[in-house]
DNA sequence: AGTACGTTTAACCTAACCTTAACAAAAATG
DNA sequence: CATTTTTGTTAAGGTTAGGTTAAACGTACT
């Protein structure tokens, strides 16, 4: 398994800096794409699959920030590093918020990187990569596409899920029969936990219920003060 | 919704610094335990069940990364984040040795730290935690399950617990056929030992004798002033 | 600007949960 | 055996979490 290096997206608009950190961590081992702006690093971003994306905060045409968000959209696990000029509060914030896993000052200390990639790749190893990596069920009579995010029901038509919907469902398969913690789809999901993004999943919950009553197999519960529970009641027995 | 606040050890040797930093973050619904050095927070630690270290790197007696080390033969996975005074690289390379999540340079702005907290709580929120915790149990007729808050008898539909049944149910199984003293319950399910709480733990008593009551080799007895019984009477005999 | 879509916020209602009170029954106490 | 203390049980009350719908908001796409 360990044989195959570490691909990483850098996504760098001055082209002498990304080259130099490209040639950097190829030398250590890693298995670099460049991509010179946000368009082509989302372009590129969906035509692989990255273990890590480097991105630069400050490029023409779609910064950063926007880039991340996409990214996030596409695949909620992948880990991101901004890179910024400068020490701006308002921006580390708004990396953090974009769900960046880590956040370096130029000019840093290429060992330094080299340190974190390693940290956050090691992280992400311990964790479930199994799980991040699934993306199809089967949920009583539906399946569940979470990566094209549909919703079928036998031999109905297929239902479009949002990206809430889609992953909220997904989050409740993934922990099928089981307790699928609040806190977790709130630190997951919306990234925060509060009053209002709690009450929004109930929401949320609501709309999936609506989807699955087709189907009388299959039930989200309420445990109350702890989360949900996705139920499949198997045949007879 | 009440989600327990994440637990912190802050280990920093600067008394003025270290309140501060602490009210910072209990202000900000943590749960802040502070050591004024690398052996006091080692001491602690192993005392408690932390979700996030932070650790300064200079300290007397026991450095950060000493500390670190420690505190990672102990747990492997509870995240530790480093506080240090200047940017020095073998520091920081140290540091991510010492199994570092991350890093911060004093002086560093209170929001990032906050912001980098909640993103490795979310990415720890990621891997399901391994609950060696018992929750599981097999009454007489009945099955309990303590993590999903049903019981179940036989065949039967399985009846939905409350909180403090489920924990007052889970305390007397763990006790099976034993004592399991009143002082017990109330300090670990209501958290208070006085007359209201001891007489709304009655309450739940009668509220679980009438779910035990369709199996009748299933009992809670009462033994006057200490506590109570979950007695199982074994077949044959 | 207008439309479409996804998400959040608000509002209202119901269900779940816990405590308290009230009264009855046991058990201890002297 | 009268009295106090502890426990048994039920029901009322208050509080919070959750269910649901609809409106508001935001952003991207026309």
């Amino acid at each position: 398994m360990e044989t195959i290096n570490k691909k990483i997206l850098l996504v760098e608009d001055d082209p002498n800096f990304g080259i130099v950190l490209k040639d950097y961590l190829s030398m250590n081992d890693f298995d670099v794409t460049l991509a010179k702006n946000g368009m082509e690093g989302f372009e590129k971003f969906k035509k692989d699959n990255f273990d890590i994306c480097i991105l630069d905060v400050m490029m023409p045409y779609k910064d950063g920030f926007t880039l991340a968000k996409e990214i996030r959209e596409k695949n909620e696990n992948v880990p991101i590093v901004f890179l910024t000029a400068k020490t701006m509060k308002e921006d580390v914030l708004k990396g953090y918020k974009a769900g960046a896993d880590d956040y370096l000052n130029k000019p840093f200390d290429s060992e330094v990187l080299l340190m974190k990639l390693k940290a956050i790749l090691q992280r992400k190893a311990s964790n479930g990569l199994a799980d991040s990596k699934k993306f199809e069920f089967t949920i009583g009579g539906f399946h569940l596409n979470s990566k094209l995010r549909f919703l079928k029901y036998k031999d109905t038509e297929s239902i479009k899920l949002s990206p809430k919907e889609n992953e909220l469902l997904r989050l409740l398969a993934l922990h099928e029969n089981d307790l699928m913690p609040r806190e977790l789809a709130l630190t997951k999901i919306w990234r925060d936990d509060n009053y209002f993004t709690s009450r929004s999943m109930d929401v949320y919950i609501a709309k999936l219920r609506k989807y699955l009553k087709v189907d009388d197999t299959v039930e989200i519960l309420n445990i109350h003060g702890e989360g949900f529970r996705l139920v499949i009641k198997t045949e007879g027995e």
